[in-house]
DNA sequence: GATATTTGACCAGC
DNA sequence: GCTGGTCAAATATC
């Protein structure tokens, strides 16, 4: 397993990466100890700092792989620029990625501008990636904002959809849609569209304990009693990522190999093709599809993700 | 006044 | 034509 680096980027890039991976594996083991035993009122790092430890080192490591990408789109160089082709898309793809680095070319508001009302007009994100969960909660430590709610047919229940908040500061394309379930109503099925292309995906630390919040963002419906919110992402989930034989195939997909190098070094050999962390107590279900994009969306951990026997890498493997 | 939410309109995909 | 996803004006909240 490797990942190489286009030509064009630095040494100074590699050694980032891969300092930034390196602390994501410190946080994430430190993180485990803590889950297995709180800390004490010593002062010591908190799980909540190191929590957004780990998501601004992968924040940051993504950062600079697609820094990467651009580099190598300017060079050409279709040999060595693994890295860069696995995120340049081609097709309907390589026009979102167009998008996001030239905000002329999006969809959304400045192209409609001088137009009548051209509400609904948009590109739907086809190939992006998405992935499923069922939680209790919906809070994921991220920073949403709700930007419609739908009924949906044959559901009791109405789908809320969100954006991230950073969407034109930082024109981060990540967006989750969020239902009740109905046959089972304090659990939600979250979908997440794309991933946060955002510098700082991390919300500020906000605590929900009234129902009427939730109420409020999911529909006059919700009659969820208030003890589902009143702690910060506590429940525990599952991360099932699946690659469906019909779609993505990771690979034939340049950035799914990525993917696949990159899990390779979190998760021990015995796992089987694409990511799946299923912990006796899980009581959600993830499905990941489309990986057309480099998606690594570390908003939400299983504890059993920082299982030192399941999250290691050998670092010495990107020298 | 700034920011967030609601909600009807619009459009893409099937 | 139907359904779902997104936009944006109107409205609410702080």
């Amino acid at each position: 397993m490797s990942i190489l680096f286009p030509r064009s980027s630095s040494a100074a890039k590699r050694k980032r990466v891969i300092r930034e991976l390196v602390q994501g594996r410190d946080y994430a083991t430190q993180l485990k100890f803590l889950l297995q035993k709180p800390i004490g009122p010593d002062g010591s790092v908190s799980a909540k700092e190191l929590v957004a430890n780990v998501l601004r080192s992968f924040a940051e490591t993504l950062s600079v792989l697609t820094s990467s990408s651009e580099d190598s789109t300017s060079g050409h160089d279709h040999d060595d620029g693994v890295i860069a082709q696995n995120l340049v898309i081609s097709g309907e793809d390589a026009s979102q990625v167009a998008s996001i680095n030239d905000p002329s070319s999006e969809d959304s508001t400045e192209s409609r501008k001088g137009s009548k009302d051209r509400r609904g007009s948009y590109k739907r994100r086809k190939t992006e990636q998405t992935w499923t969960i069922v939680a209790q909660t919906t809070d994921d430590n991220h920073a949403w904002r709700k930007y419609g709610q739908k009924e949906i047919l044959n559901s009791q229940f109405p789908r809320s959809y969100f954006r991230c908040t950073r969407k034109f500061e930082q024109g981060c394309r990540a967006t989750k849609q969020v239902q009740r379930i109905q046959e089972n109503p304090d659990r939600y099925n979250i979908t997440y569209i794309g991933f946060h292309t955002c510098k700082d995906t991390l919300k500020a630390p906000q605590v929900v304990t009234h129902s009427k919040t939730w109420d409020s963002f999911l529909g006059p419906e919700s009659n969820v009693p208030n003890e589902h919110y009143s702690t910060i992402g506590s429940q525990s989930q599952i991360v099932i990522q699946e690659y469906p034989n019909d779609e993505t195939d990771p690979s034939d997909l340049t950035d799914a190999n990525l993917w696949s190098d990159l899990k390779d070094f979190e998760l021990s050999n015995d796992k089987p093709a694409g990511l799946k962390i299923a912990p006796e107590n899980a009581d959600s279900v993830y499905s990941c599809t489309g990986s057309r994009s480099l998606d690594m969306d570390f908003g939400i951990f299983s504890p059993h993700f920082c299982s030192t026997e399941d999250f290691h890498f050998d670092e010495s493997q990107l020298l």
